[in-house]
DNA sequence: CACATTTTGTGCGGATCGGTATAGAATAGG
DNA sequence: CCTATTCTATACCGATCCGCACAAAATGTG
């Protein structure tokens, strides 16, 4: 049934019966749905269909879990990111494409939960100063891009030099932030990307 | 040493040796910093100095509780956003009024907490659809007064009728939005008033 | 085969959760 | 005074919480 995954040397006592790619996975949509102190072990054990005896030895306690998971989901927002703003089009149009996947991702149904970061992790972060960190270490992360993107466009004369690149790069982020507190308050992805649109206009072309 | 606060006829029982509205205060805080799944019933009476039974004959269950609570926090910050943006003075300076007020209120030490909306309504509204609708409709407000105020310029001649009036509108509680993220992250009032004054820049005076 | 090693699953254990029953204290009306 | 009414306070309820024993199961090694 398992049969060995991936050709790494087996290692000495019994094999574990999940993935853990796959469990970090499962655990994310329990904790972007029902925030950090909402979800219980048992509901994440549950969804990602072990026990909790060995959620814990796997990943630690419920805070490491979430960390461990949070850094997961902002690596791969990152690295989208990034890929998304590497492309050969008009910066206008790299951005389009930025937040309709934005869009897509925070208020995917039936959920339209957000972004686990802005809604979840800013939450947790006045009780629990290491959630605080990772948040803040993916939040630096992401802005360096926008920022780095937009400096790209001001070295080729896409843009002007003012205003900043790194002032561009707060705002890009900002309407991030903005784009999941309202998709979670249940604003509807249609509205969200002509939103996105008239402010793109309005902020990017400067 | 209470002596009937208002004059208002006594009941017929036993008074009540607490304000409402102080209780409510001292919950808001609780709820700030926690969240609504993170504060417990006992957090919430402790720090109202009065205990659990009191408190739930008085406000209901948790929920209803903090559906007051926001209610009363969303009211008293949508009536000063009112104030502030009925002033004479030009609206960039308005603008510069109100996200001082909001950097103040969302970095206040020690917790930096942001905003109740943002921070704690948002976070809960996936799993409690009362208060999505609460802070739905708090929202609803907020940029109907952030319109009216952009309406009013162009009205006046002091702003170009497009960007539209809901868009501007849209994008200062935007500002709000990523001002309550970033404030509970940790971001300093200082870093936060000097990008509030560049987005300004950038934003209104189109 | 026996043994070391690692994971699994049951199940406990103390703490805390939200919520309430019940008794006692404080007031107004009769 | 007595009674009705309203609030306070203790104490308890069942449920759930997080975390961890502990033994059984499944593998590699000798």
């Amino acid at each position: 049934m398992r049969g060995d995954t991936e050709k790494e040397k087996r290692k000495r006592g019994r094999p574990r019966q999940f993935e853990p790619a796959r469990v970090l996975e499962a655990v994310r949509n329990v904790f972007v749905e029902k925030g950090y102190s909402g979800a219980s072990l048992d509901d994440l054990a549950a969804a990602a269909g072990l026990n909790r005896p060995s959620l814990y030895a796997a990943f630690g306690d419920k805070e490491q879990l979430y960390i461990e998971t949070l850094r997961l989901y902002g690596a791969r927002s990152v690295q989208r990111l990034g890929e998304l703003l590497a492309r050969g089009e008009p910066i206008e149009e790299r951005l389009t494409t930025v937040y309709k996947a934005a869009i897509a991702l925070y208020s995917a149904p039936p959920l339209h939960a957000g972004c686990m970061i802005v809604n979840t992790a800013a939450t947790a972060a006045t009780t629990h100063p290491a959630i605080a960190e990772a948040a803040r270490a993916l939040r630096v992360e992401t802005e360096a891009i926008f920022e780095r993107a937009f400096a790209g466009c001001v070295a080729r004369r896409e843009l002007p030099g003012e205003p900043s690149p790194s002032a561009r790069a707060k705002l890009a982020t900002a309407m991030l932030d903005t784009l999941a507190v309202r998709a979670r308050l249940g604003e509807s992805a249609a509205s969200l990307e002509a939103f996105a649109q008239e402010a793109l206009a309005l902020v990017c072309v400067i």
